[in-house]
DNA sequence: GTTGACTTTGCCCTTAGGGTAAGCTGTACA
DNA sequence: TGTACAGCTTACCCTAAGGGCAAAGTCAAC
């Protein structure tokens, strides 16, 4: 039997961490002295802290780790694989937003070595006052939450596509988002995916047009929030007030873009005078 | 002036956040009504809200964001500029670390999808007890801390063969790591890196043979540890006791070999019996 | 027998806010 | 003008994975 600092030398794990992880019952002493609470451990025990360490290298959290652990009494190998498996796809999107960053910031530096200051790009959105004229959509509805967007933008249009071209609809504009949740939830969003057609088929319905301010991204997603806050800026300063959800228009379509410059998104918010 | 609410859904932060920003001193509002504390920000705080937002969104810390806007006061951009610069190689470092995990891991799903279990490497591990002989070493003491590890080994292992090149020195053997540090420490490690040579010119040192348990490892570094695991769970079993520091020898250069497995490192650990 | 190393529990601290409660205030509507 | 309700305030507790420190008890070596 070893004693705890024994077994916390063997596993390069401190004797905090061992008691934190008997607390939350990670893994328990083999043997604990009832007279003085030292805590034993066995040699046994090595492999199964060592396990612990590489999943932690793997990002699980000690939550996740435990239940992998009781997974393994029962020896279900497959269990896991797909534990591994899952965690592993988690990581791999996690690569992917850290790679966007890393070329978000590159930009930025890259802006910044021509003198360009950061939030420069913010006094170039110009907000106008424009009427739009009503039109007939076919549209999907969905609860969103934040994490599903991106995945979910290509699928809904990708539907919506699928059936203009069985049904041989007629496109009269490009493919747009309707915010209907009043103010943004990270849990979920009353999401419209839209494309704008000839036919009032079934799965169709009329978007009133009216009175919007208007503006124009050239540029990456991320930005948009900024767009936003203008138009919400530019509604407060004017004297106007939102009637309605407010909706974006993808003028090109971001797989045909070679670039984030060459992206045009129209953000409209429908508004009347106050 | 927008009230707390109304900037929030403008920069799309919760006002929970706010409040906390303006408790850490980030970003205060702009007026506070001494009557009823409600707090009003200005149009003209959105900006600095919006940079705030996309320094967090490149995962600058709250503190290293407040650092950041006083320099901005300064007016000093150089100063952004290598703020910026610094965090995007701490990011490329995480995600090379993260790539690295990623391929860790797929290696053991292969293993996984082969039948054989995650840990069964360890069962694998042999240790033997041998005799070494005394050698003359040229060598390099330093206190490492864990982060130089990587770029160290490199680094001061190529300084000790530009020496041998330079002076014309016979190499003996391969390069070779010895960790005075009686116990692992994360701050630093008294750490000596060193290649074994026939002149004992000044700079080198006798490093003493004698009898010392041995294993080696064929595999990437991370299983290391579990080497030194089963290197003190053997001379715990056998009743040896550690006499001298433990060290490691790169049989194979790494960055001549092919794959993981064709890495051999061995590790000594002098020993006498108790 | 003594000393120093080891172990125990308990308490507070970290990041970046989230959740909830109790009470106060502002505004829209009848 | 009254009232209802939405919005605002502070205050307190909670998160994950331990680190640091203190006071007190215990073990092993000399």
């Amino acid at each position: 039997m070893l004693s705890i600092g024994e077994f916390s030398k063997i596993c390069e794990v401190s004797t905090k961490t061992l008691r934190y992880y008997e607390e939350i019952g990670l893994i328990r002493p083999d043997e604990i002295n009832p007279e003085n609470g030292y805590r034993y451990y066995s040699i046994g025990q090595l492999q199964k802290m060592l396990f612990i360490n590489r999943l932690k290298s793997y990002h699980f959290s000690l939550e996740e780790i435990r239940a992998v652990l009781e997974l393994e009494e029962d020896q279900s190998e497959e269990k896991l694989y797909s534990a591994l498996h899952r965690k592993r796809r988690e990581l791999q999107e996690r690569l992917h937003t850290l790679e966007y960053t890393l070329t978000q910031m590159s930009n930025d530096l890259l802006n910044l070595e021509k003198g360009i200051p950061m939030m420069s790009y913010l006094d170039k959105i110009e907000v106008q006052l424009v009427e739009t004229r009503s039109m007939n959509i076919l549209y999907m509805r969905e609860m969103l939450s934040r994490d599903d967007y991106a995945a979910g933008y290509g699928n809904y249009f990708g539907r919506l596509y699928e059936k203009i071209a069985a049904e041989k609809l007629t496109l009269l504009g490009t493919p747009m988002t309707i915010y209907h949740s009043p103010e943004y939830n990270p849990a979920g969003n009353d999401t419209e995916f839209a494309i704008p057609i000839k036919e009032p088929v079934k799965g169709t319905r009329d978007l009133p047009g009216g009175l919007c301010a208007k503006a124009v991204l050239k540029g990456s997603y991320p930005e948009l929030t900024s767009l936003y806050a203008k138009l919400r800026e530019w509604v407060e300063n004017e004297g106007y007030a939102l009637v309605k959800s407010p909706y974006e228009v993808y003028v090109t379509d971001p797989n045909q873009a070679s670039g984030p410059e060459e992206m045009v998104t129209e953000v409209y918010f429908p508004v009347k005078k106050k």
